[in-house]
DNA sequence: TGACGGATTCGACACCTGTAGAATATATTC
DNA sequence: GAATATATTCTACAGGTGTCGAATCCGTCA
């Protein structure tokens, strides 16, 4: 949801936090949504094979957590999405920032350059999308 | 247990995945190794209440996981750590990464320059960050 | 109407994590 | 050496997550 939040945000309304299974249900359902269980049990098993039921019992479970909603048609449940990608990206990341960086973002991206293999090409992109941001953003 | 985790050599192919809890402990072990699990929770007492035996059962647990090491003196037993911080850190970003981005890191960027409140002082001193690095990094 | 087949509901279970009390072992001190 | 202060070990348990099988429900089609 498009709360504003500039650069500070103390009174957070929920961190949105998804497990590897809720992260790979929710992409499914990001992109297929309105959709069935039946639906994303087979997608996701392309990559892995779970049981329809292990699909359904994690989507009901986080239909009870408020990150997707159902609509019935007849015997049929529709999943929709009830928080954004955005929200979750959000939440992951600050996280993982607040764990592994005490949640301060200038050494995160120190580490990021020293650590994890920026490439040139990254680099020069990123320095890009610096540029392009640089002015827009005004709020410290 | 096995605590194989075989040396390749350049990017770290341990995963490394810490709970909150084992964050909250190996940040103490980091700063004050060799250590007592008294004082890892005497320390961390300061930010919140646990029972000694509950930091001295994690603790145990993370043995087990090769995140700690013990060193026995008389009755008393040491803690020193096993995984670096860089290495945790690692993991801790590269499974967001993975999770929320699918592993890529420049939509990371993008995303973080468009959600995440970049300042522009923050944008500068990543750019100076780039600036220093580029032309040492060579691959990844 | 009765069988068929997919969808849904329920209950279960194992393992992990956070949490901690109780019992036991070991030093230190008087 | 007994009392005292710590540390360590054991056991336990609740709640969350991943995984399913079995029992049901329900609409559709011969």
């Amino acid at each position: 949801m498009g709360v504003s939040r500039k650069g500070k945000a103390p009174p957070g309304p929920s961190p949105v936090e998804l497990t590897e299974a809720e992260w790979e249900i929710m992409k499914v359902v990001w992109e297929k949504q309105p959709c069935t269980a039946g639906t994303v049990q087979e997608e996701l098993a392309a990559t892995r094979d779970r049981a329809y039921s292990t699909v359904k019992t994690t989507m009901d479970r986080m239909v009870e957590k408020g990150f997707l909603r159902i609509e019935k048609i007849r015997n049929l449940q529709l999943f929709s999405s009830c928080v954004s990608a955005v929200e979750a990206r959000h939440g992951e990341f600050r996280r993982m920032l607040q764990r592994a960086f005490d949640g301060a973002l200038t050494p995160m991206m120190q580490f990021l350059i020293e650590h994890e293999g920026l490439s040139k090409d990254e680099a020069a992109q990123l320095r890009e999308l610096i540029r392009k941001t640089e002015g827009k953003k005004d709020q410290t």
